[in-house]
RNA sequence: GGGCGAUUAGCUCAGCUGGUUCAGAGCACUUGGUUUACACCCAAGGGGUCGGGGGUUCGAAUCCCUCAUCGCCCA
């Protein structure tokens, strides 16, 4: 068989994908095995691949492929999200674009156009994560708006109302004038801005007086209804029960007193406009001032503004500062900075408006889902997100959960002629509860209207876990999957999710959604900024697949990716990821490139070495599971790194290995076989691809065998000893390398060494392999120091290569001074530390114990030195 | 303005309940290699007062205080 020295994962990857789905090894159906279950964080259907998702959905990969090989009912969720917003901003931008305003069509005539729009482009995401590998379970799929997800929506929308906790309120919300929608405050992203401060000046009614108050908003002094000062600010304790005249349409608003104003800040004078400003309005209610609302929603005025009617706001700002100057009230502008918050969706700036929406009660069950966090029923990792949460959730505040859009669930609440309203998961149902609440039995459908608005979508992501299992009504579904395990998820959406899908989980199945929550970073670009289209630093995920390969793209994420720390992405490392699976792809080379014969025997060199290498193995396996019962998923691809490259390709490998062109016997084959399968079966969470594509030629397989069914490697009973053993004899080996590089003595000179044991703690078993990799033709033993020789020492062991007239005596001399003086130096603070009679006293034994060996073994290793160095002189 | 977190090698970061896993990994760097598995490689090597200062302790990168710098979240 001819096997390339280039690894070429563009053959294989899409070749086994389909191999895997043929046969159905991402299928889980409920069975009596341990379920293990992770549900997607469902991508936005607006959205492309980047390489956020990719960093998330390969740790979900690994952690589902290693539970699947650990025995489990391994069942992975995909979905998406409808995302109402951004969804509805772009169906409406389509149809902009062709000519057709939102307002043009009936409620029904646009969803048709949304869910054209959703068929198009809303499964792009699922399916360039098949290209990564995504072992989820695709028979599942889930759409947030589908008709399951829909139906328990409606359901726990109702059910929540009936308890009390859903109440339709007048609050101050945050507006996107835009979208035209109320969005909740973790939707606006404060931007600094470089804007103005206005002086303006207000005339004192019944007097040529004047106050002056600073403002960002001129526009808005249309809507004041008072003007504040600090009671205690005596700078103005004349103007107190006196009022003042608003400029340019002389409405007379009266001087109020709030400690609320800051005295230090502006001129210590604060115009009041309670529809406009969350801290106004507040103020307002406590001074019971009228509210008058000057903009539409679309952000123009209104006519309650009496002047600029029509025009839009920042066009009114400018407007408004030519009239105010023109009139004298203008005392001055300053330049100023300030942070004013947009839309996170269409990135208007945002503004603050008065109106009535439906909220969600937060208090109680942000009580539940915080113990349940603080007392980890539900662990964060890393935990330092504990702190965040805990914080948000001690402040929560209820939910605004209406949105003024067509894209989403329409809210289930039916009004009645004059205003009252019922609450139903149907049209036929709320007429019931409408006829039973008037006691009119004639009403007609015609009779009730639904509410216009929908629900957040985060309304509908949170039941999530629940949802995906059909879980208010498939009790076979969610039995069995329900508490799912683990969710991986961005730290970003903390609050928007992660915390109300663990309210959800407690409110409506009494218990967590998931046990561990796996927070990853921001993938950032090498300079440390956020990757975003506007920037273009975001590479294609596909593009990078192409050119690395899926398995090199995966580990490239990985490698830099500590859990909740940001990953400042650069292409070198996917690169490694490339290079890593290549390397591993040419051991498999050498190995198949063996000719087996079973009629030689085993050389005792191999023997050891495959015996190391089981000890080696089972060691690291404990390691790697420490690793993941920690999620530390970086750590343990790089512990299965390390073996793979340093312990089986460097070192065992090159004991095993026939001489040129002889073949091998069939007993060390066979071991070396079976550690490639453990390998790769070690391997396959974090290199799919290309651990099945080396599994399959490995050994001759079945149809319908997989090493993605295949059980994962555990760890057993570890000699230390033997391990131990083994660095020492890696070290005699570096020695005699060290030599041979000084000396410039080529590897295919075989060398004598021999060996004074000075401790007699030698042991020989590794002899063999030392011989093999340092090409000895003869290795002995003596009791005294030999003539001419270069010598080092591994412990109290003394190696000497004799070279005759070779030998540099000076140097050896060096050499020797300086390794004495150094252990000295170690001798001395390991004696000191010893002499301390507070250290033994108190230190555990075992620490004592060890600084006891460390003195004892640098005092043989002192004494030896001393006398290869009398000797030489 | 309020909170949270970070600061360890040139870069990105580990380092858990203080003690041989204690100063580490990967990359980068330097030197040397056509040893037929791999230059997408191999071998060897340099490099850090663990942000500054103080404290607790027999012992501190690790715990406490303080200062500095930088992030992030919230208002």
């Amino acid at each position: 068989m001819e096997l390339a020295s280039k690894y070429n994962p563009a053959e294989t990857e899409d070749k086994w994908y389909k191999y895997w789905m043929d046969n159905k090894f991402f299928k889980s159906v409920p069975d009596e095995r341990e379920p293990y279950t992770i549900v997607i964080p469902p991508p936005n259907v607006t959205g492309v691949l980047h390489m956020g998702h990719m960093l998330n959905n390969t740790i979900q990969d690994i952690l589902v492929r290693r539970a699947r090989m650990m025995g489990k009912n391994a069942c992975w969720v995909p979905g998406t999200d409808h995302a109402s917003i951004a969804t509805e901003a772009k169906v409406v931008n389509k149809l902009k674009e062709a000519g057709i305003q939102k307002s043009d069509l009936t409620r029904d005539g646009f969803l048709v156009h949304a869910w054209e729009w959703t068929e198009k482009h809303g499964g792009i995401i699922l399916d360039q994560l098949k290209k990564l590998g995504a072992s989820c379970d695709w028979d599942r799929t889930c759409f947030t708006l589908d008709e399951t997800r829909s139906e328990a929506v409606i359901k726990v929308f109702v059910e929540l109302y009936n308890k009390g906790l859903i109440y339709r309120g007048i609050r101050m919300v945050n507006w996107d004038p835009s979208a035209k929608t109320a969005v909740s405050d973790e939707e606006v992203i404060y931007k600094e801005v470089n804007s103005k401060l206005y002086y303006l000046k207000y005339q004192i009614e019944g007097s040529e007086e004047f106050v002056t108050i600073a403002t960002t908003r001129p526009e808005t002094i249309l809507g004041d209804t008072a003007v504040c000062i600090n009671p205690n600010d005596e700078r103005f304790t004349h103007l107190k029960g006196k009022r003042v005249i608003v400029p340019l349409i002389k409405r007379s608003i009266p001087i109020i007193e709030d400690e609320y104003v800051d005295m230090e800040f502006g001129t210590g004078c604060l115009k009041i406009t309670p529809s406009h400003d969350i801290n106004d309005y507040e103020i307002g209610m406590r001074h019971n001032l009228e509210s008058i609302d000057i903009l539409n929603d679309d952000g123009t005025l209104s006519e309650a503004a009496q002047l600029y009617v029509g025009k839009d706001r920042f066009e009114v700002r400018n407007e408004i500062e030519a009239d105010l100057e023109k009139a004298g009230n203008l005392a001055k502008v300053e330049a100023y900075t300030n942070k004013v918050g947009c839309s996170e969706r269409t990135g208007v700036v945002i503004e603050p408006k008065l109106s009535t929406q439906w909220f969600l009660k937060m208090s109680e069950m942000a009580q539940v889902a915080l113990k349940a966090v603080m007392d980890d029923e539900v662990e964060f990792h890393p935990k330092k997100f504990k702190n965040v949460y805990r914080h948000w959730m001690e402040n929560v505040k209820d939910w605004c959960i209406s949105r003024q859009l067509w894209w989403g669930h329409r809210i289930p609440v039916y009004y009645l002629e004059g205003g009252d309203f019922v609450v139903a998961e149907t049209a036929e149902k709320a007429l019931e509860a409408a006829k039973a609440k008037t006691g009119n039995a004639n009403l007609t459908l015609d009779d009730i209207k639904q509410e216009e608005d929908v629900l957040d979508t985060w309304a509908s992501s949170w039941l999530w876990p629940i949802a995906v299992f059909d879980g208010f009504n498939n009790q076979k579904e969610i039995d069995y999957y329900y508490p799912t395990n683990d969710l991986v998820t961005g730290h970003d959406i903390i609050f928007f999710w992660v915390a109300r899908m663990i309210m959800a989980g407690y409110e409506f199945k009494g218990t967590y959604p998931f046990k561990n929550v796996y927070f990853t970073g921001m993938v950032r670009d090498k300079q440390g900024r956020k990757m975003s289209k506007q920037l273009g630093n975001s590479p294609d995920p596909l593009d990078l697949i192409a050119k690395f390969g899926a398995d090199g793209v995966r580990v490239g994420m990985l490698l830099c990716s500590p859990a909740g720390g940001d990953l400042l992405f650069d292409e070198s490392l996917t690169e490694q990821g490339r290079n890593f699976a290549n390397k591993i792809w040419n051991a498999f080379r050498l190995v198949k490139g063996w000719e087996v014969d079973n009629t030689i025997e085993q050389p005792e060199s191999a023997a050891k070495g495959i015996e190391w290498f089981g000890e080696k193995l089972n060691q690291t396996i404990a390691v790697i599971d420490d690793h993941f019962s920690k999620f530390r998923i970086s750590d343990a691809l790089m512990t299965v790194y390390t073996l793979f490259r340093d312990e089986f390709s460097s070192w065992l490998l090159e004991v095993v290995k026939p001489a040129y062109q002889q073949p091998i016997d069939g007993k060390t084959y066979a071991a070396t076989i079976a550690y490639f399968d453990d390998l790769l079966r070690l391997l396959h969470p974090f290199m799919p691809f290309l651990s099945e594509e080396i599994w399959q030629l490995l050994e001759d397989r079945k149809d319908g065998e997989s090493i993605m069914v295949a059980d994962m490697p555990k760890s057993g009973e570890v000699n230390e000893d033997i391990l131990a053993r083994f660095e020492l004899l890696k070290e005699a080996i570096g020695g005699i390398r060290n030599v041979r590089k000084q000396k410039n003595i080529p590897q295919k000179d075989a060398l004598k060494v021999s060996i004074l044991d000075n401790e007699g703690s030698y042991n020989k078993d590794f002899d063999a392999v030392l011989s093999k990799m340092c090409n000895l033709e003869e290795l002995n033993f003596v009791s005294e120091k030999v003539d001419g020789a270069i010598s080092f020492l591994v412990k109290a062991t003394e190696y000497f290569i004799p070279m005759g007239d070779l030998l540099d005596v000076e140097a050896e001399l060096k050499k020797l001074e300086e390794e004495l003086k150094y252990t000295e130096g170690f001798l001395t603070s390991v004696s000191k530390k010893l002499s301390n009679e507070k250290f033994v006293n108190s230190a555990p034994e075992k620490v004592v114990a060890i600084e006891k060996q460390k003195q004892a073994d640098a005092e043989a290793k002192i004494k030896v030195l001393k006398e290869s160095i009398a000797r030489l002189k």
